[in-house]
RNA sequence: GCUCCCAUCGUCUAGCCCGGUCUAGGACAUCGCCUUUUCACGGCGGUAACAGGGGUUCGAAUCCCCUUGGGAGUACCA
């Protein structure tokens, strides 16, 4: 049988860093299987839901290259609709045949008196479980009578009376003891249906069959086994994925900051880094590889390398990822993303070999495709560096201030636009054989004549992409 | 409260299912050292963990129980 998994965002907001990370796990299982990873809009929730958030998150499931196979924009008719706001017909259906067999039955119980049950059941120190009248099958004649009144029932399922057993891919078995959940809403006095009851129609009837999702549906899955059961349906696989936990150890939300996939991707971070970070947040590669592209592990990705755990999200790692997949980018890649940065003007006008030899130095200091046009300007077109204590100190030698005014001379002489590197060593040979000056004081005091920096990238790498202009002004601001 | 889940370096994790090869491995971060200077690069190295207690066993990070701690769920939200 084909593997179908398949991904429920409720357009309810952003798509956050978790949903990401769930979605991005049943595509890669679907890859990995060669089955199809379907995209189910779950909007039963009328007042929290949005249709404009439904488009940003399908956009950002893009982004990070989780693409769909079904789904609203992609129908397969032997499945269609996908929006849960659109099949309402189709629950209620499935809601009178479980009333006709007994197994769900019309409730008109209030607020008042529900809260009451809880209240009680609180007191005894378990569960709450349902306990209204409505319950026995005496009554389904009265109920009948007010809805022909015009009264509007919830709809209840019948919690059978016994234990479930469930075999959990990544938790192992879950035993969900007899009385942990009662009689439970299926359809709203609004008519329309809760989560736990679409759900299981929808993975049924889409032909579902290995169900992967974040561990906070766990206690939710024995109501869904229930109505599987009442269905006659077969029960899917489950995978409950750990959650992902902030820095104070609880479920990641807003308030642990940036937390939906947006901002990351204004940010410029890089797609296949972010999707890279968050497959190792909970799920490891047999050969214990750390970087890596979704193309890389869909033939080792399975469903037994989960940690049981939750993972606390962290920030310092992605953005190590986010640098390694620079790195391993090609120059060119590098570069058109680059020109997209805003402030580029100087880069984007320069050759292609400029360009090249650019990036392929600037790119082992990047942590961020953002980083590279402030890369350009700190080290390439600042002609008034700031005078650390570090360059004061190496000025204080007695060697340095020859060196700079030799350096000095040698530039105002040059009328290129830039220098090469066999320039550039000719002038440390000269300092070198003709000043005496060796060793530190040679390179940290040709550093500081020509940027005034103490650190820095490779000298003969950085100078010949460094304009003579920006050269001359510096040297000028350097000697004040 | 109740139910369920979880527990290896600060963090992500390998190992756990199928006890011995684990004086517990890797990665991030951190610290130190090395390099014709410097480094935000690279190389080398260091600090750092099996929550606690009982069992079972010749032997337990690995199996069982308890305690503690953490998380989630307890809706006519998803």
């Amino acid at each position: 049988m084909t593997v179908r998994v398949r991904f429920a965002p409720s357009p309810t907001g952003y798509l956050h860093i978790g949903g990401a990370r769930t979605a991005l796990y049943n595509y890669l299982y679907a890859k990995a299987t060669a089955g199809t990873f379907v995209l189910r809009i779950e909007d039963t929730d009328l007042e929290r839901s949005n249709a404009e958030y439904e488009k940003l998150q399908i956009d950002d499931l893009k982004w990070l290259g989780i693409i769909h196979d079904e789904g609203p924009d992609k129908p397969n008719p032997k499945y269609a609709p996908y929006r849960q706001s659109e099949r309402a017909e189709i629950y209620k259906k499935y809601a009178l045949t479980l009333i006709e067999k007994g197994l769900a039955y019309y409730d008109f119980c209030t607020e008042e008196e529900l809260e009451a049950m809880k209240e009680k059941a609180a007191a005894e120190g378990r569960d709450p479980v349902y306990e209204g009248k409505w319950k026995d099958p005496a009554f389904h004649k009265e109920a009948l009578e007010r809805i022909s009144k015009g009264e509007t029932p919830a709809i209840r399922f019948r919690a059978p009376k016994k234990a479930y057993t469930l075999e959990d891919r990544v938790k192992g078995r879950v035993v969900y003891p007899e009385g942990m959940v009662g009689d439970f809403v299926i359809v709203r006095s609004n008519g329309l249906p809760v989560y736990n009851f679409c759900c299981v129609i929808d993975d049924h009837l889409m032909d579902i069959t290995h169900v992967i999702r974040g561990e906070d549906h766990l206690n939710n899955t024995v109501r869904q086994l229930m109505i599987y059961e009442a269905l006659g349906a077969k029960t899917p696989e489950f995978a409950h994925v750990s959650l992902l936990i902030g820095h104070d150890r609880q479920k990641l939300s807003k308030r642990h900051g940036a937390t939906s996939v947006n901002l990351y991707r204004n940010e410029h971070y890089l797609p296949e880094a972010m999707c890279n970070y968050l497959c190792l947040l909970g799920w490891s590669h047999p050969t214990e590889r750390d970087i890596f592209d979704k193309k890389d592990i869909v033939d080792v990705f399975s469903l037994d390398r989960f940690s049981a755990s939750a993972a606390m999200y962290d920030l310092e790692k992605l953005k190590w990822v986010n640098s390694e997949h620079i790195k391993k980018m090609d120059n060119a890649a590098l570069i058109l993303l680059i020109e997209k940065e805003p402030e580029t003007d100087f880069f984007t006008k320069q050759t292609a070999d400029w360009k090249n030899s650019c990036v392929e130095l600037l790119k082992k200091y990047a942590h961020f495709i953002t980083d590279f046009p402030k890369l350009v300007n700190e080290l390439i077109l600042n002609d008034d560096p700031e005078k650390t204590d570090a360059f004061k100190e190496i000025t204080s030698w007695e060697t340095t201030p020859k060196i700079m005014s030799f350096i000095s001379d040698e530039v105002s002489k040059v009328n290129e636009e830039f220098i090469n590197e066999a320039v550039l060593n000719g002038w440390m040979d000269y300092v070198k054989k003709e000043m005496g000056v060796k060793g530190k004081p040679l390179f940290q005091g040709v550093r500081a004549a020509l940027t005034g920096h103490d650190h820095g990238p490779d000298l003969k790498f950085l100078i010949p992409l460094t304009p003579v202009s920006v050269l001359k002004k510096r040297i000028t601001h350097l000697k004040k």
